[in-house]
RNA sequence: GGUGCGGUAGCUCAGUCGGUAGAGCAAAGGACUGAAAAUCCUUGUGUCGGCGGUUCGAUCCCGCCCCACACCA
């Protein structure tokens, strides 16, 4: 394959847990270069332990952009990040050859990777109307309208997931058109390169790490992380693990004992779902988590062999 | 020791007026184009506590035993 440049991105993915933050610091040092995060969560400055947000000192050793940049009032989706990071990624190829990509949004990686299609953006007035008519008219409602306005779309779609209905119903609403004719299912050609790493552990080693890190952030004070922004409960921010079980243990619905314990088996659901995402993307090149020293020097492989 | 209520899927329980049983959660697998740590889909055989009895047939009825809980002594 033919580049343009020499330009190299290093994306390592795996589920969370698994090791990325460390790794990516690693190689970022190899290669002197610095890592832009791809999670959906640690970008939001108000969410700190709960998304187990890479410590002061690691932030040191190499810098990382987009952790902490925005915040829970922000409207982060996958489409501002494809923006976002490429923006980042050029910024950085100006004094490097290698940028690392690091973290456990599917989607977002993707995006980064191939793109999304152009799809105009919707008034935050639809937006609304329709999640309110959701919430007070439910699931056979949303289908109905859905069914009656993009026919096409209700035949192929998710019917049973709201989130995907109330996209489809926004996006017709909004510009007059089935969702379905945005959709070009063309991949975007990157002009730089791409090297997709991939960490895993057993089953058996994750759920640990899991379980020590969930403990640890009620050691470091999730509850107060949590308690402190009560106010924004209902923002998609915080519609995540970790965030959503304490917010029911405090209002008295579960004890701080089984919110511990549902914390831990959600965040195990959501590795597995990362899991599943990951393996299907044929690209990766998969590593065990714990062969730090040889990651780093696979890593150098790999862009070597991908130059020539 | 007596009485009562239970013992059914990994957990919580439903059910079978006697024809070998089913929900929720968990677990496993999967999907994924502006909420993605989100959202959604698929998958349910287990000596129905043990041993006997009645019956063509018992997880269901009867007897005894074991275990748990509650109350009474």
């Amino acid at each position: 394959m033919n580049f343009a440049t020499n330009k190299t991105v290093i994306i390592i993915c795996g589920p969370t847990a698994v090791g990325k933050t460390a790794v990516a610091i690693s190689i970022a040092k190899h290669f002197q270069t610095e890592i832009i995060s791809a999670d959906s969560r640690q970008c939001y400055k108000e969410l700190k332990i709960g998304v187990a947000r890479p410590s002061d000192q690691e932030l040191n050793e190499v810098p990382h952009h987009f952790i902490g940049s925005h915040s829970i009032t922000d409207n982060i989706n996958a489409a501002f990040f494809e923006k976002y990071a490429l923006q980042k990624v050029n910024e950085l190829f100006k004094n490097h050859n290698i940028v690392i990509l690091v973290g456990g949004t599917g989607l977002y990686i993707k995006v980064f990777c191939e793109g999304l299609d152009d799809i105009p953006s919707i008034d935050e007035s639809i937006r609304k109307k329709i999640i309110e008519n959701y919430e007070s008219w439910g699931l056979t409602w949303l289908k109905g309208e859905v069914k009656n306005k993009d026919p096409e779309f209700y035949k192929v779609g998710e019917v049973q997931n709201p989130q995907r209905m109330m996209r489809a119903l926004e996006v017709i609403e909004s510009t007059g058109q089935s969702i379905l004719i945005f959709r070009s299912n063309k991949k975007v050609k990157r002009d730089f390169r791409i090297i997709k790493i991939g960490l895993e552990l057993s089953k058996e080693e994750l759920h640990a790490n899991i379980n020590l890190r969930v403990d640890k952030m009620i050691d470091d004070g999730l509850i107060e992380e949590v308690r402190s922004l009560n106010g924004y409960r209902d923002v998609n921010a915080l519609q995540t693990v970790g965030y959503s079980e304490i917010f029911e243990h405090l209002d008295g619905k579960m004890s701080l004992e089984t919110a511990i314990e549902e914390i831990k088996k959600n965040t195990r659901q959501y590795a597995k779902r990362q899991i599943t995402w990951f393996k299907k993307d044929k690209e990766i090149s998969w590593v065990n988590a714990k062969q730090r020293s040889e990651i780093v020097g696979m890593a150098q492989k790999l862009v070597q062999v991908e130059r020539k």
